[in-house]
DNA sequence: TATACAGTCTCTAGTAACTAGAGGTTCAAG
DNA sequence: CTTGAACCTCTAGTTACTAGAGACTGTATA
């Protein structure tokens, strides 16, 4: 049985977080000392690993809490807790690719200022008050 | 002169933001009719247009603060802006990077229980709850 | 000119996933 | 037994909005 800090050092996860997380149900309730202190084990220390990991890979508390629910029902969960990780996966892919188009306009348009030539009126400026100066839509 | 919705419809932002962005000082207040409804003219739009782009392209209102408030100061604005929008590239890399790994790692989960082979135990599961079966840190 | 009704106003509260702080209590070491 | 770090609960703040209540305005039509 180990404190709360304790788990928070062991998991990286800091303690506020912690009691959040309990507070949202991702955490069952911990046991108390007779002092109203939160003790943990070893069950406590995997599941926060867990929800820790899969906060890590981007997947939301909701996400979590239905991956948890599936582990509670494991008839079918594989199936289901493989949509979800799909869906994160899809998602992640979308992010990336909307993260290069921006990556694309936002070089051009830090490049604009280097060295010489564009110096009479700044380019960074212009081009986000101009949106014709892009050559793709957002 | 026109309305609020009318200016909504064409910059594609929503009535509650942009009367959002005004309080939050990215919009000068605007002119109001007797009846004190908000009345904009093309300043406007070209304003609201250009803080559409800048968030389209991820700076945060406070960056975005800077930018306006280096446009109203056109010594050095160049450089400044500049900077500004580097720093905002680089983020955007770094957020790339990130993700390919997440990328990466969910695409390996997700294919865990196609077909046939780990199906015992979900393997989805299995992999957020054991870190050790990443071939990375994060 | 009267009326209907879409659009507008302000204000409060809610969202996600925490983080920070106040003010008070408990645990463990010396 | 005393100290002080760690713990407790509670409230409020963060970012960038979104949603809703309840009241008022502007404009098109009869």
């Amino acid at each position: 049985m180990f404190s709360i800090g304790e788990l928070s050092k062991r998991t990286k996860v800091k303690v506020p977080t912690i009691r959040y997380y309990e507070e949202m149900g991702l955490l069952p309730e911990a046991e108390r000392t007779a002092g109203n202190q939160r003790r943990y084990d070893k069950a406590g220390l995997e599941r926060l690993s867990f929800i820790r990991h899969a906060r890590d890979l981007g997947f939301s508390i909701e996400a979590i809490s239905s991956l948890i629910e599936l582990q509670n029902h494991p008839d079918r969960s594989c199936e289901a807790a493989t949509d979800i990780a799909s869906s994160q996966l899809a998602d992640v892919r979308a992010k990336i690719k909307r993260l290069r188009t921006l990556e694309k306009e936002l070089s051009r348009i830090s490049k604009g200022c280097d060295g010489e030539g564009v110096s009479e009126d700044c380019y960074v400026l212009a081009s986000l008050a101009d949106h014709n100066l892009c050559d793709h839509e957002h």
